[in-house]
DNA sequence: GAGCACTGC
């Protein structure tokens, strides 16, 4: 998806807010450059290995893995951790001919490290060494050092709770606390237990990380020993704002102008801004205030970069900026981890952030802007230093930052966990709330979590009593056999009762991309007219069948989703997305069927999996949530917006000015009640 | 009568 010059973080920054950045040797600054190339001599290679800091602690580790358990690795930037600690254990055969796998939170970081240590290991990727992500598993019999997405091994642990196939699991990037490394975390230290108790073979587990907090996991891991890596990181300045800052965006505008008047030419700026909309404008202002500077300024090249941003318009990062012109990016927090550009020598951090809570109680995700962690803001003066020493510009006060978080929440203490439930509850952990989560989300999510899943029929309570043991339903099972969000796949298995798996596959396959429409703020209206004919009056889930179908049936065309105002690429995803989802189907032997025209049994199963999210119309006009009763409404960007049918099912609730419901669809509310009976029934006795 | 940080199976 992204080209090659966006080369992944395999390792991160130093975050310790206490320990200043250090220099490293001029002669590993060397090597570092020559690591960025791409063709190199198998002697070369091993070279490289043995100068990078980490071939010094090579020994030391290996004793430690030999002898305990676990063990931690902290290590800062181009320490080579990521790369070399696998090979170290292949090469002193502690794989024991079984597997070592070494996780990542990202695709493209998984795939091109083992791209990378391939070459070191003079073979083919998928071979000894190989890579498995979604869509793409690139292993064989041979393989022993297998680099994988942390989800990746999640779902190989719900069909095998004890990882036979694997003698070393390395969790690499645990800082980053995503919610599917921090539930491997409990599976793996389970795991190692078990095959203890059941006198198997030992699982070793070696957690890397960046993170300041090391206590916290050597804790978790039974005290495990902690080893640090040294670094390649230059030396970063860091410049606080003298006074707080009200208006973060102008601050940086001006900070931008201060750099660019007062830094030579060739030294490119990193904004951190917080979304799409913010930096498109201020994008737009650098540009007309850089019309008007004199001559004696350098030329500004102003690109802004976020997630949503087209690939072709993310290439321009990339690009060499042009002799004796500068560069300016504005960015969201992709910067931050995702993607890596070179040559930026200032980093300008507002300290601000939009992320994601959610509220166990009203159910709602929200996006706020926010102050980012200690953590982040080292994370992002770190990106000044990756070449050459840099300055950062904190548009905060030193005090401010002080009382910033020392490390972010982690992602599993601010995310709806029906999905994280049910895949434990598959992995045959019953007892979910006291799962030994290394931080635990609170009581209330969990509980809600189990009581969708309850409502859904994927779990039941084994005994009467009301602390009593949860399993999971035939239902629930098979739920827990899709890569989905449990209600989408709820849908997927009533439509055997509905006879129209065809239609669903496809719905729930776009529910789960992201939009497959493109609307340019200033062709809103040609947008719409052009997709007009897509329109279904049953609402946005049909619009969207009838969008894909026919984007099918121009085979994928470039032109015609141009023409159509459709996103190509997000559509192309959903058809493997399709794809998948029509593979797991096969093989839980639901039966494959169409309800042709009759859009009955589409909206039936909609509400099968979606009836917690209903809305019924009001007198006034207005419509409110059946189960909480929350005043909501329909999205200007649905198709049904303007009209009031009576009764819908939506997808999510967005909070932006009001409560809006996105992907609306209607139904007769007499399908909720034969959907949910319990759930329904229950409502009408509490009112 | 509006707007969407970032990942991942």
């Amino acid at each position: 998806m992204l080209p090659n010059a966006n080369t992944p973080k395999t390792d991160s920054g130093s975050q310790n807010g206490k320990r200043p950045f250090h220099s490293p040797s001029p002669q590993s600054n060397k090597k570092q450059k020559l690591m960025n190339g791409s063709a190199h001599s198998y002697v070369q290679l091993q070279e490289e290995r043995q100068q990078l800091p980490i071939y010094s602690a090579r020994k030391k580790l290996l004793q430690q893995v030999q002898r305990l358990a676990s063990a931690i690795v902290i290590g800062e930037t181009g320490s080579g951790k990521t790369t070399q600690i696998p090979q170290f254990l292949y090469e002193a055969q502690m794989h024991r001919n079984h597997l070592i796998a070494c996780t990542q939170p990202r695709r493209v970081a998984a795939m091109t490290v083992a791209e990378r240590v391939a070459a070191e290991k003079g073979a083919e990727v998928g071979e000894l060494v190989g890579y498995c992500v979604r869509f793409d598993d690139m292993t064989n019999e041979n393989t022993r050092i297998k680099y994988m997405t942390d989800g990746m091994l999640l779902r190989e642990a719900i069909l095998d709770p004890i990882l036979k196939r694997y003698s070393i699991v390395i969790l690499d990037e645990a800082h980053e606390r995503t919610v599917h490394t921090d539930v491997l975390f409990g599976v793996v230290k389970a795991a190692q237990k078990q095959r203890k108790n059941r006198g198997l073979m030992p699982l070793k587990i070696i957690v890397m990380s960046a993170t300041m907090d090391v206590d916290h996991f050597s804790q978790y891991f039974g005290d495990a020993p902690v080893l640090y890596i040294q670094g390649r990181q230059f030396p970063v300045e860091v410049l606080y704002a003298t006074e707080p800052q009200s208006d973060y965006l102008f601050a940086a505008l001006v900070t931008v102008f201060q750099v660019h008047k007062d830094a030579p030419p060739n030294e490119d700026i990193l904004v951190f801004l917080t979304g799409q909309e913010e930096i498109e404008s201020a994008v737009k202002s650098i540009k007309d205030i850089a019309q008007d500077l004199s001559q004696d300024y350098p030329p500004l090249v102003v690109c802004p970069m976020y997630a949503a941003l087209p690939a072709y318009h993310q290439l321009r990062v990339f690009q060499p900026t042009p002799k004796g012109s500068r560069k300016v990016i504005v960015s969201t927090n992709i910067a931050e981890t995702s993607v890596t550009i070179h040559g930026i020598k200032h980093v300008i951090d507002t300290g601000m952030v939009k992320a994601k809570s959610y509220n166990a109680g009203s159910g709602l995700d929200l996006l706020r802007v926010q102050r980012v962690s200690q953590a982040q803001a080292w994370q992002r003066t770190g990106r000044a230093g990756r070449e050459a020493p840099g300055s950062c510009y904190r548009l905060y006060t030193e005090p401010e930052f002080g009382k910033m978080n020392i490390n972010a929440v982690p992602e599993i203490q601010r995310c709806n966990l029906a999905s994280v439930v049910l895949q434990l509850l598959a992995l045959g952990i019953s007892d979910v709330l006291s799962f030994d989560f290394m931080d635990k989300p609170s009581k209330d999510s969990l509980e809600a979590a189990l009581q969708q899943l309850e409502w859904l029929g994927a779990v039941a309570v084994a005994d009467c009593s009301a602390q009593g043991k949860l399993k999971l339903t035939a239902v629930g099972k098979q739920m827990a056999a899709f890569p989905l969000d449990p209600k989408l796949a709820k849908i997927l298995l009533v439509a055997r009762e509905h006879n129209c798996l065809d239609e669903m596959l496809t719905i729930v396959a776009l529910l789960s991309v992201e939009s497959i429409l493109h609307t340019p703020q200033n062709k809103r209206d040609e947008a719409v007219a052009a997709r007009k004919k897509f329109v279904s009056p049953d609402g946005d889930h049909l619009t969207m069948l009838n969008i894909y179908r026919a984007y099918k049936s121009f085979n994928g065309s470039k032109q015609w989703c141009f023409e159509n105002y459709v996103n190509g690429r997000n559509l192309k995803l959903a058809a493997e997305v399709r794809k998948q989802l029509h593979e797991i189907s096969c093989r839980l032997q639901l039966p494959s069927n169409s309800c042709g025209r009759d859009t009955t049994p589409i909206r039936k199963c909609l509400t099968a999996g979606l009836f917690m999210n209903s809305a019924e119309l009001q007198k006034e006009g207005k419509y409110a949530t059946l189960i909480t009763r929350k005043a909501v409404a329909i999205h200007p960007s649905s198709s049904l917006f303007m009209c009031k049918p009576a009764c819908v099912v939506y997808t999510e609730l967005v909070q932006t000015t009001k409560c809006y419901m996105r992907d609306v669809c209607v139904v007769d509310p007499d399908w909720l009640t034969e959907a949910a009976p319990k759930c329904f029934k229950k409502k009408k006795m509490s009112t």
